[in-house]
DNA sequence: ATTATTTTTTAGATTTGTCTAAATTAAAAA
DNA sequence: TTTTTAATTTAGACAAATCTAAAAAATAAT
């Protein structure tokens, strides 16, 4: 059994790895909000319970062990959030907080029952994937068009805004369903991001982004 | 803002509180299974607190700031365990470990919402009493036998249980609705309880005790 | 290839909540 | 009232998770 604050680590370390793996000390230090000496230290009490591997001055990968324990949090935060946003009329953005407690309670029984009263989300309120409790993502066929990094491709498959201005801002721009896209920069300062479609360069904002789903 | 741990103390001190005013550190030890020089220890962190008041060898009592706290907590414990109930579908005596952590989660628009959602449920499905945001319990004209001390008179004015083996048992011992009743000795050994009712002496064991409402 | 910079680690201290063992106070018994 | 017993507190230590400051290693720059 892990404490409150070992999961909170290698919950960090498993969203912190699909960008970068392995992890580096500071990169985690900072989504922490700790110091990179603290980092270390749990960084060696979670490689003696083997659930991440950890080479000095290399930064850190999940175990098998610890990869199942972190999925299991993020299926568990997701789970929450779904519950929040529908049952008790959370807005998307006032979620996360309360899930970040909520998803360290451990009754398993607990989580099941939750999953069986939501009737078996397959996403959280954002889009985000809730795997199931072995820690098997549903093969989402789409994904955010904002989570796409540089270069990457992919073919407009849906839309998780369906109100009329926003339907018309994306035919205005051309970016219809089936129409092939790449991502040709992402703009650090608001995160806005440049398309390439049928030869033509255009800009989205960040917002306009999360709201187009991809396949690739 | 008060710990888990701090949260923990004063719920308990809260209940003892019912039975013996002031607590006495033993009585807290022995019920949060640790050893009497801790808690000499945490009630002064909470007397520098103003949570309790605390005279050396005398034992503790609850400020009002320290008996509003804790009279949250038992809110959001109760508010939960009705959400397993009613909505997870736990059995009664699944509940309890589950909403001893649940009730330490903050967020009050949380806590709104959930008994909105439940709507405003007024026991907890062991019949104790939920109180509102305020502290304040509604003054429910009935409470469980079972919580009767000796001596103490009451009259019977409801069930918590319906089921036709449970008020038959009741009707051949005469306890019907209406009865005046007289708690004259409760066994240790079983907790099972010794009534007299119309000058006959009766004794029913703890469960039923449970089941029967009264009102003083 | 050396130097400079950044990242990471070590060493030692701090805080929270706990413990044991000994000392103190209060309550009960003689 | 004195003695015995029980309850409570103090003193000092410990584990978990953190911190600061300094040392060590890796990376980048010249």
């Amino acid at each position: 059994m892990q404490s409150f604050t070992e999961e909170n680590y290698l919950k960090i370390i498993y969203h912190l790895s699909v960008i970068s793996n392995p992890v580096q000390t500071n990169a985690i230090a900072e989504r922490i909000q700790t110091k990179a000496a603290s980092v270390t230290d749990m960084i060696k009490k979670l490689s003696e319970k083997e659930l991440v591997n950890y080479v000095k001055y290399q930064g850190v990968t999940l175990t098998e062990k610890g990869k199942l324990t972190a999925i299991n949090i993020v299926r568990r935060h997701r789970l929450w959030e779904v519950f929040l946003v529908e049952k008790l009329n959370f807005k998307w953005d006032q979620v996360h907080e309360v899930a970040e407690e909520l998803e360290h309670i451990k009754s398993i029984l607990l989580v099941e029952r939750l999953d069986e009263f939501l009737e078996f989300p397959k996403v959280d309120p954002h889009g985000d994937p809730i795997p199931d409790q072995y820690g098997n993502f549903a093969d989402l066929s789409f994904l955010k068009l904002s989570k796409l990094k540089t270069n990457e491709k992919g073919t407009i498959t849906g839309v998780s805004e369906h109100s009329s201005p926003f339907l018309k801002h994306l035919e205005k721009l051309g970016l219809t369903l089936g129409k092939r896209i790449e991502v040709s920069e992402i703009i650090d300062f608001d995160g806005s991001v440049e398309l390439l479609i049928e030869d033509r360069k255009i800009n989205i904002s960040k917002e306009v982004a999360k709201h187009i789903l991809i396949s690739k």
